[in-house]
DNA sequence: CCCAAGCCGATAGATTTTCTAAAGGCTCAG
DNA sequence: CTGAGCCTTTAGAAAATCTATCGGCTTGGG
């Protein structure tokens, strides 16, 4: 490759800061030949001579001088920003990718136990809107709906829980009686996300349109208009746990089947050393466990 | 190596520009294949997943957007300073080293000449009060007295001229008569420089010591002296050439052999393309040819 | 004056990295 | 359904990098 070698550029900023070869080959874990003829090399590329060697060790030309500020300037610059893009890379950064209802209505309530659970963790989230459909990094791990296990070979996952459907609303919502049967929700106001899954139910039944629904584009909000008493939603079961537990709603029906879809968890099972991703996996799988917590 | 690879980097800022890896390839001039396999072993070293692969080319990820900026950043420094320092790759600059009198006493006198006669070449000369030890690089000529040719073979040298020694001294000063013999001289104000040529001088020839001598650590400050009257300075012929012809100083004693010191030019012989120095170089030398210019 | 220490440079060959060529896969538009 | 336009992977070749060894120079201490 005719470009110039970057990797010999910071061969010579050890040299110079050590004014040594011997010593800079020893910081690189190289031999003192190896820094030789990188430098020399190198120089031949520039066509300028950077080193002054002397009796015992070297010292800079101007030229020297200016190049060894250029590549510091530049490998500051570089490391700086790796640091804060590699924060993934230690091990005690963890990224955790979801849906954000999932977010918000799973992992939220839970953020206390996880730090009292992993008190050197720090847990990063990424919400997104659809499934992450890169290749998870190190120290990154995703919660994401599906139907079947992800196909990545370079994925580990594992199912977490099968979806299942409740209709939920406030307790202060005045209802004939609790549980209902689904042909007796009709008439009342419903609250559905962008699954649209009242309509989809509806449907299913071939019964006449419910006479009001309401649509948000998240599960969540849905949920929370459901606290309030604006009407009945529709959402996972994992996802009004903690609410119904701490009575801001009630389950008032459950569809008897389980959805298609499954939740999975995935992670990396390329990179070395993440025996810590597993424990955190395995937290996540005890929090979907039935009654569990 | 267990550091990060800088080269790689280099590839992915290419990547990151094109938003595609076949385009890259073509500019970096090597395959797609060669591509792929760079970033995903960069992928693997930082941690970090830097790209997005979609149906048609790729996006970078949050992380890779970071690392994009922060290559671009580093890589912007690096380039800027490269330009700067290599000005002396550039054929059309060319570094003369060579000794504080020399330039100013042969050098100065002719650049006028040496623009007339090279208008595309920006010569940039390098003072040293001492010989050069490194290799000089590419458009490098250095002009150095001394007893033998340099033995470094990757530089060419010639011989420029045998260093014979003159007395000169301001027109105006009062003589007894011109020229003079060396013994006259003992009893006059006699100016030397740091090779204190007059104290050698006379030592080797057994008399006794002058009555007065001035030490200038410059052969060009001691020539300054004599030109205000000071004295009778003792120097090459080469440094008082022009002085003499423009009358600023005449020569009253020369010595009779020459010293054991030439002057030599060098100049690189490992850097290809460098027919320009040679003519640089002949011009010097044409410089030095008795009675010329 | 001699010798040891502390440096750097060069070379031949081993090892590692980089690259090429080829094959395969995916998505999308026609 | 097919071709185009991408990316990935693999085996092996080519190039770069490194090691081990030898050699050279300077300097300081005995």
């Amino acid at each position: 490759m005719t470009r110039l070698n970057l990797n010999a550029l910071r061969v010579f900023s050890v040299v110079a800061r050590h004014g040594n070869l011997q010593h800079a080959a020893d910081e690189l874990n190289v031999s003192r030949g190896a820094v030789s003829q990188r430098i020399r090399r190198l120089e031949l590329d520039l066509g300028v001579v950077l080193l002054q060697r002397e009796t015992r060790g070297v010292s800079l030309t101007p030229a020297g001088e200016r190049c060894r500020a250029a590549i510091d300037n530049a490998l500051g610059t570089l490391e700086t920003a790796l640091v804060d893009i590699s924060g993934a890379m230690r091990v005690d950064h963890v990224t955790l990718h979801l849906g954000p209802s999932t977010a918000a209505k799973w992992l939220m309530p839970r953020m206390k136990a996880f730090s009292d659970r992993f008190p050197g963790i720090t847990l990063r989230t990424e919400v997104h809107d659809r499934i992450l459909s890169r290749n998870l990094g190190r120290n990154e791990i995703a919660i994401w709906p599906g139907k079947a296990a992800d196909r990545n070979p370079t994925h580990r996952t594992q199912r977490l829980v099968d979806i299942r459907l409740v209709a939920v609303c406030s307790p202060d919502l005045m209802l004939p009686h609790t549980p209902m049967a689904l042909d007796e929700l009709v008439d009342l106001p419903l609250l559905q996300d962008a699954h649209r899954r009242w309509d989809a139910l509806f449907g299913i039944m071939g019964q006449h349109a419910p006479r009001k629904v309401l649509n948000f584009d998240r599960a969540a909000l849905a949920l929370d208009a459901a606290m309030e008493g604006h009407g009945i939603a529709i959402a996972p079961t994992y996802m009004v746990e903690r609410d119904i537990c701490q009575k801001r709603l009630v389950e008032i029906w459950a569809h008897p089947d389980p959805t298609d879809d499954c939740l999975f968890v995935s992670w990396s099972g390329e990179h070395g050393g993440q025996r810590h991703l597993e424990r955190i996996v395995d937290w996540i799988q005890s929090g979907f466990e039935d009654g569990a917590r």
